[in-house]
DNA sequence: TTGTATGCGTTATCAT
DNA sequence: ATGATAACGCATACAA
């Protein structure tokens, strides 16, 4: 079914179906009924494809992922709902590219093939790539999260360096004076990954400011390597009283290596850091944490992305969040020996 | 960058360009290395528009998820990412549309605007008006599940029925004579969704046949909802020795219930059932259970819905999948009273 | 082996 | 207020 099939049974031109369906210009209104009934009639809705070719865009987001056979986390599930969410109520598709490597097909279909009007980009490396690809192909984009150089893009991300250093300060004051980092993977570490090196560096410099001794470990994005994680810190670190992560993954496993430890928390142990509500909650006791606003910053990227696509010259913009620690159950005074 | 463009500065016409870029006319190594320097130099692709106008398909596949806001299921996530790696696998990008209620713009979009050459349908009812939707459009689809009358349409499934009866066998086999399905959530049932009744109909036949008495109970699909299930359980039905269950997201709370309860598992109760293996995985102790394919069936989703797009009347095929259950340790004799 | 011409379905410009 | 027509970029039937 196309408009000029609607506009022979309406027996008016094509041009007056496509304004009558517009408005862009004045249609009376017994012709704009008549037209509609055929339209409700056929089921008749305008060709993608070719409205995408005369207006030249696509009203068509791009959403790279990491490669799927990786696992999501939830965070990540988090934004890929959130922008579906955001893009849907803008009447927008969302086509998805699963890209991981640096010369993926699938993401140069996205970017030279003008198949989408702009690209969010998520799990973003202190040096990406994809965002020197998109700026070379001059299509508009936002990624959640920030590169080493993050003043030439547009983004949304929060703050881990200042949400951790506040764990941290957090701690101290409750008394702790030994505390560890529990990252994310060793893996993500060595590929620059953002919220790693960002936490990091909040974590240092907090732990400087206040005189903590302290220590910084890797830790696999899952259950078990949380729960081994626990184990070889309490055997290495036993002097350790508290703390701090970004591995939310790892949450379960945590608190299984403690509680098989032995380890009563908050009583002998206190933890706080930063992951997805949800994880947060569900942890025993209760995560004293920074909830990662997800649907905010999918959102947040959804509007930053459609002001760039509609003023691709207008000077870029940021959003850094610093969502509120939330004081739940698994932080309290350091143990008395 | 167009096609015209190309063919000008490598003095050729734009067909010859054309043909060299599809081979589907032979094109003379000399010219054929003009045309693909320019296009290097250049970073040229063809506009996806353009060629979806001309071709009459979009090289796209669209997957229609649950609404966005509500929070996935790791399964339901297995299959999404299944999916987009074997679209991107066969060259096909995947446009995701968060399609609740019935009317929705996103999958009205999809469906009626040709921006897809076929769909995936997941999460589907036992009455589905989407699929209804799909048929009298005439597009190609796929349906991860299946609806009441399964016959007209083209699916993939695990038998959730044969899969839970088998459990109820495993148990009874165990010495075990009261048992309880833990399901999914009352509004899920009440929906018509079809695992949960599937699961129903299957634990009933085996109780049934194995003469025991037994109780069948909803669960919200989160851990808190797990945790209260069991309080209820061991409340209400203390002669219960054992449970199968269909419901992943609840196993963490109903691991925590028993734990609460002071109930050793598999000593003082065994537990069965369906997840995908990660659940099943980080059960403690690990959960007996059949583990859903989600890899396989996203696959083989998107190779039946190839093939379905490429024969459009050829006869529907279906896959229902029995994956084996895996022995793991959360079933034992039942106890001595 | 290569070039020319046409049409896919829309929207926008120009003319009426 | 409406109609005729060009143009978007590509693929292909047809001509040379």
């Amino acid at each position: 079914m196309n408009i000029g099939e609607i506009a022979r049974r309406a027996g008016v031109s094509r041009s007056t179906v496509s304004y009558a369906l517009s408005g862009k210009r004045p249609v009376t209104e017994e012709t704009r009924r008549r037209i509609q009934a055929v339209i409700d009639e056929l089921d008749y809705r305008p060709n993608a494809a070719a409205r995408a070719l005369k207006e030249g865009r696509t009203r068509t987001l791009g959403l790279v992922i990491p490669p799927a056979s990786l696992r999501l986390t939830d965070m990540q599930l988090g934004f890929v709902a959130s922008v579906v969410e955001a893009a849907a109520h803008a009447d927008l598709d969302v086509l998805l590219s699963p890209s991981g490597g640096d010369h993926d097909r699938s993401f140069e279909r996205v970017v030279s093939g003008r198949r989408v009007d702009g690209v969010i980009l998520m799990e973003i490396r202190l040096e990406d790539a994809r965002v020197a690809r998109l700026q070379q192909a001059g299509l508009p984009f936002v990624t959640i999260g920030h590169t080493a150089n993050p003043h030439g893009t547009c983004w949304v991300d929060v703050d881990y360096a200042t949400l951790i250093a506040r764990c941290v300060h957090h701690l101290a004051d409750l008394g702790h004076r030994d505390i560890a980092l529990i990252n994310r993977s060793a893996e993500l570490v060595a590929a620059g990954y953002g919220p790693a090196h960002r936490a990091l560096e909040g974590f240092a410099e907090a732990v400087a400011q206040r005189g903590l001794t302290s220590t910084a470990l890797t830790c696999g994005d899952d259950a078990p390597a949380g729960e081994t994680c626990i184990e070889r810190l309490r055997e290495d670190h036993p002097e350790i009283t508290a703390a701090v992560t970004v591995n939310e993954a790892a949450l379960p496993g945590i608190q299984r290596g403690l509680e098989r430890a032995g380890v009563s928390v908050p009583r002998d142990f206190s933890i706080a850091g930063v992951a997805a509500r949800h994880w947060a909650e569900d942890f025993r006791p209760q995560l004293t944490a920074a909830d990662v606003p997800t649907l905010e910053m999918g959102t947040s990227a959804v509007d930053l992305l459609l002001e760039r696509i509609a003023a691709p010259d207008a000077p870029v913009r940021h959003l850094l969040l610093t969502p509120p620690i939330s004081l739940r159950a698994s932080t309290g005074p350091v143990p008395i020996r």
